[in-house]
DNA sequence: TTATATGCAAATTGTTTGCCTAGGC
DNA sequence: GCCTAGGCAAACAATTTGCATATAA
């Protein structure tokens, strides 16, 4: 049997945590959704909040909000321009090709002007990790 | 004397940290930098990297890749979608507005296809953090 | 000389894991 | 009954901070 045909079990736990996060718009972080969910379990613990966070979001019922990674990175170049992020290696090349003026008026269109900067990564998988296997 | 008006000094650590970052284009992280600064000046600390790292960004020499935020959030709106954080509470709200294939258009221009996905997040303060003290 | 910067270590913060028991199917 | 999940606490990883000393200006 395949790692991935695990029976996922329908516990109390897993279901008030997606009733929780579905109730708001917030974009809760994983202990403001430990505080939600412990007024209606009380002895949940903050583990089975970020275990069933995860497998929520294997499963494709949440996402994880995960521009970033776990680290911080930085950049000597401060120009504008935008990020291809590896999800395998985590490694980070810059993209410098032209629509830049063209995602530019996007965002504004999309944004309005009340906003001081955005940030666009792309993710995938980078050349030398494409090769090995998957 | 105000707070930003601080004399910032030319020390060996803050001058080899940037000479490092500006000699490659890896995006590295505090503690890759670390590593190499440290074959210049071997008794430098980590601490010190972070503080110096810290000072460049905010004096615009480099700058931080810093979508995402220090937690991550959880968003049950699995559907394409575009995020604004409030650079000052830190707060996420969706962007739904209409130039998404717009914005799927430039970004596919702008990476090929050999990608997975992409997150955008816009930045700026949002309406009640505006409305208080600098 | 004096305020800024550093080294070092300890503290914090966010997240993950091991282990043993509980409970869904 | 078996195997996935949960509780709890300890382990981890990344980053920040306090404090005494060093150093640029």
């Amino acid at each position: 049997m395949d790692k991935k045909d695990k029976i996922i079990r329908n516990t109390d736990a897993r279901r008030v945590i997606l009733e929780e996060i579905r109730r708001v718009t917030s974009h809760p972080t994983a202990d403001e959704l430990y505080e939600q969910v412990r007024k209606r379990i009380p002895k949940v613990s903050l583990g089975t909040v970020y275990r069933n966070l995860e497998i929520l979001t294997q499963n494709g019922k949440i996402q994880k909000i995960e521009a970033g990674g776990v680290q911080k990175r930085f950049d000597a170049t401060t120009e504008k321009h935008y990020h291809f992020r590896c999800l395998r290696c985590g490694r980070i090349v810059d993209l410098t090709s032209n629509p830049v003026d063209e995602i530019d008026q996007a965002v504004r269109k999309l944004a309005g002007e009340g906003f001081s900067g955005y940030h666009l990564e792309v993710q995938g998988f980078c050349p030398s990790c494409r090769s090995v296997t998957p």
